[in-house]
DNA sequence: TATTGTTATACTCTATAACTATA
DNA sequence: TATAGTTATAGAGTATAACAATA
């Protein structure tokens, strides 16, 4: 059908980087999604909660059920709002900075992969591409 | 961080297409994984289950899973292959199909948003730009 | 009234390993 | 020995709705 191929493809491309990256973070107890909250947090700390949501495309309860392991294992930590006293900030720990440092060295494999047969100039191309699909579909 | 630009894109592409098929599908009591496959059979009819997990891009217990339910509701049939005891063929049936039709139908909208920002060139190339990502994971 | 987050619940998808029956 | 499929089990992600606290 041909109003699927890029559907298709679509899924084909995430969920074989999905599985990938879940396999080589298997060893640190780290799952791909958990990763993409670490990856958020390391680039902008200090986020509430519901920021995270929209920014890892997830919902509230799978976020907080990341955030509350998370914690457990000191990677992140969530603190009072000090002027909305219903939102909760989190912020990426020392140790959650350190585990995040590796585990991108670890996805080194993965990433490469996913690029290994585009180019440079055209994977800017499927970058604008695919942000234009984000965008369309919000 | 510049190297996690189209992981996060592709992440964000696919979930947004996904959640939103789920959203249109659910009236139907129809997943959009279960979709793809019906999907699948729809173009190829008469492979084996094994066949599917690859072009599914899923896994064995995922695939039987889905195939045990939309066989119960008569969608799909699976019956022995003549040739290899341990095989079994998967078919659409012709309710499948109906159903499948309308399924594609109530699908349009998710379709239309997602190349709503896309020249018909630029659909093209990101198709392709697609295909040898998935080809690269592989 | 609307928003942030939590709780409870149920279901789908995923991963692993052990198993069968066939090849 | 290897392959197709099943069974069992456990865990992760998702969706919904009802709720508390705060804005």
């Amino acid at each position: 059908m041909e109003a699927y191929k890029i559907p298709m493809n679509l899924r084909a491309a995430y969920l074989s980087m999905h599985r990938q990256t879940n396999a080589h973070l298997a060893r640190f107890g780290v799952t791909a999604d958990q990763f993409v909250c670490l990856l958020i947090l390391a680039e902008e700390d200090g986020i509430i909660q519901q920021e995270l949501v929209k920014r890892a495309t997830s919902d509230p309860n799978t976020i907080r059920a990341m955030l509350v392991l998370l914690e457990k294992r000191g990677l992140v930590v969530r603190a009072p709002h000090p002027r909305d006293g219903r939102a909760r900030i989190v912020t990426i720990t020392e140790e959650g900075r350190q585990i995040f440092a590796e585990l991108v060295s670890a996805l080194e494999p993965v990433r490469n992969r996913l690029t290994a047969q585009i180019p440079e100039a055209d994977a800017k191309t499927l970058n604008e591409l695919l942000r234009r699909v984000v965008e369309a579909m919000e």
